[in-house]
DNA sequence: TGTAAATCCTATTAAATCGATAGGATTAAT
DNA sequence: ATTAATCCTATCGATTTAATAGGATTTACA
């Protein structure tokens, strides 16, 4: 399960995405569209500036906007930065690998290889699609 | 990620499986050769039994067995046994499926469009993987 | 130059979940 | 009877989650 910061994270950036003529969009409007606590979502495009994703502009008529072309995003690096790691495991991320204090050798343990082929089908779909894209396939139907 | 539970889970089926000439096979043999608390692995593999994947004999010289020929288990359902729901997110849960409070139209939701994508993936394999597969993957190398 | 509107920062909290741990009741083989 | 196993219920400490609170700082604009 993803988390709702997660969750809100990406709708944030999907609105910020559609409505990118509009930028910088304040907090307040993204947290009304979207039914997001206001103050949460304050915290959550923190994390989307910090990490490089948005910028803002600070002060009245300020607001957040894409640091880059909305095709060179791609969700890898959002879910990335809002979740952490893409595997399901510790032991098969690539990001945020940590060997297992159960298993003597990792080729021979059966989650390992489980969720290594779960990992590489999940990378697989984020890898490939840009924020654009997820916008224009959720909004524009 | 997965809870270690589910990771627990999956490796004293595997185990299990393994072994299964030996069967039944008492938890605290499993505990020791895979690392795992007893107590903890004793609730797991209870959850197990009463999801239908395994079955028990009780007393001495008891312990567990699978319920089924391990070519016709299939990962998905042990993880949603031991996990839950399989989709990163209530709303496009196949067998767990709640609506968010949030979102006026799913349809038109980014987040939801995105783990529609990653849940068929993922269901993609697990679905195709038994416990007979995994089991030989995993040891016979 | 003052005010409104925005980001930015730090801290706290209530609730839920996780990973165990504890203690014993029950059952069956020998 | 004894031993070795499952089975059942309850508790617990630590961590994470999803907010909430309060204010400091910055900027546009009248």
């Amino acid at each position: 399960m993803i988390s709702k910061k997660t969750k809100y994270g990406i709708k944030a950036l999907t609105y910020i995405c559609a409505n990118i003529d509009k930028s910088p969009i304040p907090t307040s409007v993204i947290a009304e569209e979207e039914n997001i606590s206001l103050k949460f979502l304050e915290s959550i495009l923190s994390t989307l500036r910090k990490g490089g994703i948005l910028a803002s502009k600070k002060g009245k008529k300020g607001g957040y906007y894409l640091r880059k072309d909305p095709n060179k995003i791609f969700m890898v690096d959002i879910i990335r930065l809002l979740s952490g790691p893409i595997a399901m495991v510790p032991c098969v991320s690539l990001n945020f690998y940590e060997t297992c204090e159960d298993c003597p050798n990792e080729e021979e343990c059966s989650t390992h290889r489980l969720m290594l082929e779960i990992r590489d089908s999940t990378l697989e779909v984020l890898r490939k699609k840009s924020l654009a894209q997820l916008t224009e396939e959720s909004r524009g139907r």
